[in-house]
DNA sequence: TCTGGGGTCCTAGGACCC
DNA sequence: TCTGGGGTCCTAGGACCC
C-alpha cells in the first residue's frame, strides 16, 4: 500500500505559517516576477481566482475581496517543506520526496492505515504548522485518486483509504478522467470524443487502444486504476539528466549587453547545481526569446547547444560557452523577454575523460570554485560575480513587489516576540 | 503595462554501421 | 543491370508532472 502526502495550498499555508493574522482571508502567492497565481488558500478558490490566471487580470477581484498576494519565497518553502519530509520519515522508511509539497509513503505491511493517516496530519499540524492530506491506496495511482478525495470531501476528515474493490470502483466513478495522475490536456480531450468521462469508464477502454494513442505509458495508468502496481517507489534520487536555469525579465531586453548580463547570472546559478550534484555537464544549451503573447511584435526564439572538449563543473568555463552561444543566436532588433541555460550530459565527477588536447587547468578552476562556493554560500550568492554579469542596477531584474521574510532560513527575518509588561 | 520555471519519459525518424 | 536486413544511437517534438 501506498499513502500519498499533499499539502494543502502549499505555498499559501506556508505565507501563513509565521502570519497568523492571513488565517481564514484568501491568499495567494505568485509565479517568479509576479506573473500568474501558482497556489491559493481555499479562500481565494471561494471568491473565484482560478490557478494560472495572470495577476493583472484579476485586479478587480483581488480589491473587491482584499485578497493578500504574496510574491513566491522558495527558501521558505523549500525550508517548511524539508520539515514537513522529516516528519513523514517518521512513519516508514521508505519515502518518496515527489515534489516541493508532495510525498509517497510506502506502507507495506502496515495496519490501522487510517490512523496513521490521521497521526500524520497531526503531527504535522502541530509540528510544522502546515495541513496536508493523505491518500492511501493499493497502487500509486489509486492514492493520487484518494487523496484527491480526501482533499474535496471534507467528510473524509483529511484522509481517504481505498482499500477495497468496492471503494476503488466507487473513488474511480468519482473521479473525472482529466484529474487521473498523468492524464493531461490532449489525452482528455480525446477520451471525451469517446465519451470517457470518469476514471472508472478509462479502465474498461480495450488496452489495445490506450497503448496505441498513450502509449505505454496510458496502458501503465490504467493497470495502475485497475489496482496493479506498476510505478514503485523511486527512494534514491536519480542522478539529473539536465539541469536548467531560466528566468523571464521584469522588462523587454533589447541589447545584447543587457542579455548577457542576465545569461551570465543564470550560468553562475548552473554552476553551482552541477557542482552540488558532483558532477560536470557534457554540452551547454543556450536559448533566448521574445514575449510570446504580444502578437503584435516581431516574434523570434533562438536555441543553440554545443558540445564541451571537457564536460566540466567550472561556472568560469560554463560562462565563457554561453557566452560565445548567446553571440551567435542573438539578433538586433527584438525585445527580449527570457533567456536561460540548459547543461546536458550530465556525468558524475570522478568519471569525467581527459582529453589530450585539453589547455585548461582544472585543478585551479576547481580551487577557485569552491572558494567561490564557501564565499557565496556564507555571504549571500551575489557576494563574489563575475564581471560579466555587470555591475549597479540590472533593469533585467524579476518583479517581485510582494516578498515575505525568509523567517525560518535568515537570522535578520526572525520574528521578534514581544512578551507584555 | 503586467502572462513561471524546472524537470521526466516516450516515440518517430534519420543517420550510420556491418 | 541488379541495390538487403538488422541493429543502434541520436535528436526533435509531444505530453505530462508539480
Amino acid at each position: 500500500m501506498y499513502a500519498l502526502v499533499d499539502c494543502n495550498s502549499f505555498y499559501a499555508s506556508c505565507e501563513r505559517v509565521f502570519n497568523p493574522q492571513l488565517e481564514g482571508l484568501p491568499v495567494v502567492v505568485l509565479s517568479n516576477n509576479d506573473g500568474c497565481v501558482v497556489a491559493r488558500s481555499a479562500e481565494a478558490k471561494t471568491v473565484g481566482i482560478q490557478m494560472g490566471v495572470p495577476i493583472f487580470k484579476i485586479k478587480e477581484l483581488v480589491k473587491r475581496h482584499d485578497v493578500r498576494v504574496f510574491s513566491s519565497n522558495y527558501t521558505l518553502y523549500g525550508d517548511l517543506s524539508q520539515r514537513v519530509m522529516n516528519i513523514l520519515k517518521r512513519y516508514s522508511p521508505d519515502v518518496e520526496v515527489y515534489s516541493i509539497d508532495e510525498a509517497f509513503v510506502g506502507m507495506k505491511g502496515m495496519a490501522h492505515l487510517e490512523e496513521l493517516g490521521k497521526s500524520m496530519k497531526e503531527a504535522v499540524m502541530r509540528e510544522v504548522g502546515i495541513p496536508i492530506c493523505v491518500g492511501i491506496g493499493k497502487t500509486k495511482t489509486l492514492a493520487k485518486i484518494a487523496n484527491r478525495l480526501a482533499k474535496k470531501h471534507k467528510g473524509f476528515g483529511g484522509v481517504c483509504l481505498i482499500d477495497d474493490e468496492i471503494k476503488r470502483q466507487k473513488a474511480l466513478e468519482l473521479t473525472s478522467v482529466e484529474d487521473v495522475w498523468g492524464i493531461g490536456r490532449k489525452h482528455a480531450k480525446r477520451l471525451s470524443l469517446l465519451s470517457v468521462r470518469t476514471a472508472s469508464d478509462f479502465t474498461h477502454l480495450p488496452a489495445q487502444w490506450v497503448k496505441k494513442h498513450m502509449s505505454i505509458v496510458g496502458l501503465r495508468m490504467q493497470r495502475e486504476l485497475q489496482g496493479y502496481s506498476c510505478i514503485s517507489l523511486d527512494l534514491v534520487r536519480e542522478r539529473k539528466k539536465s539541469i536548467c536555469v531560466s528566468r523571464s525579465f521584469g522588462k523587454d531586453i533589447h541589447t545584447l549587453d543587457e542579455l548577457k548580463e542576465a545569461l551570465m547570472t543564470h550560468v553562475m546559478q548552473c554552476g553551482i547545481k552541477i557542482r552540488e550534484e558532483k558532477a560536470c555537464a557534457s554540452a551547454l544549451q543556450v536559448f533566448a526569446s521574445t514575449n510570446r503573447f504580444r502578437h503584435d511584435r516581431p516574434q523570434y526564439s533562438g536555441q543553440l547547444t554545443a558540445n564541451l572538449l571537457v564536460p566540466s563543473d567550472s561556472s568560469l568555463e560554463l560562462a565563457k560557452c554561453a557566452a560565445n552561444l548567446l553571440q551567435r543566436i542573438f539578433k538586433e532588433g527584438y525585445g527580449y523577454k527570457k533567456i536561460g541555460v540548459v547543461a546536458y550530459g550530465i556525468i558524475p565527477k570522478n568519471e569525467v575523460t581527459g582529453n589530450l588536447f585539453d589547455a585548461v587547468d582544472r585543478d585551479k578552476h576547481e580551487s577557485l570554485m569552491r572558494g567561490l562556493d564557501m564565499i557565496n554560500a556564507k555571504f549571500g550568492k551575489s557576494c563574489v560575480q563575475l564581471a560579466s554579469q555587470g555591475f549597479g542596477k540590472k533593469a533585467w531584474s524579476l518583479r517581485q513587489e510582494h516578498l515575505s521574510p525568509c523567517y525560518s532560513t535568515s537570522w535578520k527575518d526572525m520574528l521578534v516576540i514581544k512578551a507584555d509588561a
